[in-house]
DNA sequence: CCGTATCCCACTCGATACTG
DNA sequence: CAGTATCGAGTGGGATACGG
């Protein structure tokens, strides 16, 4: 059924692939806002803190840093004063940002569905 | 520079939005590989449970009540003996982890680039 | 300005046991 | 088979303070 297609060298569905950890590093919680964000342009890092609203200074760089090392996210440090440093998405990054992008704007554009949805669904047991 | 697209009723870059929480259950750790296998088929709790290596009962059942609320999953209870449930997607389940899938394709595909990436940064900041 | 280090609480999650 | 209930360990993540 699908073992014809499966000469997959990775598997995400397999708990110990390492590409599991990749995917969640990039849907987690902040790594798709952060894609998200630097997509249409690249910024410094309290810039990117103020456009993905709620991030705290300690899970942006963690996030970034996961996402440096996955190489998602390119890392350019000026060396000069005040210093100045600018986030970037590699090619590779562009692409998973691309289709993040793709299902933010889906997910936005069909909110009144799910909150329709939501309300079926809450009513149906808060009945109960 | 943004804002000729920004008559948009959702945002979710913003904190409160309910968009954000939509986007965290279809994109979490277990909503975006249990939107992935039902993406072929639609299962049985067990069988979802099997095919999505390493989640936990509790986990799966919470993750798809909030997929069902989100209105991306279809529960279908049939009052046999034994008792038989099938999970599948909706409509815009489908449209959702149709771009999941194409994610996870593209990680998988290239993490090799992603290896590659983990060595060199490792081994840049190991020498230390 | 650009972060890292530390503390600590809340909540997530997994294991186990139990019900219909 | 298809879940719910309970509990305890682990960790995500915010606040704060400090270093380059």
């Amino acid at each position: 059924m699908a073992s014809d297609t499966d000469d997959l060298a990775f598997d995400v569905f397999s708990r110990q692939c390492p590409s599991r950890s990749t995917l969640e590093h990039a849907t987690g919680r902040w790594g798709s806002l952060t894609l998200g964000a630097l997509y249409e342009e690249s910024l410094r890092f309290n810039e990117l803190r103020r456009r993905v609203d709620g991030v705290s200074e300690k899970m942006l760089s963690q996030t970034l840093h996961a996402l440096e090392r996955d190489g998602l996210v390119l890392r350019d440090a000026q060396p000069v004063n005040p210093p100045r440093v600018d986030y970037e998405l590699t090619p590779l990054g562009r692409e998973v940002a691309g289709r993040l992008l793709g299902l933010i704007h889906l997910v936005e554009g069909r909110m009144d569905d799910v909150l329709a949805a939501r309300t079926r669904y809450d009513e149906a047991r808060g009945g109960r």
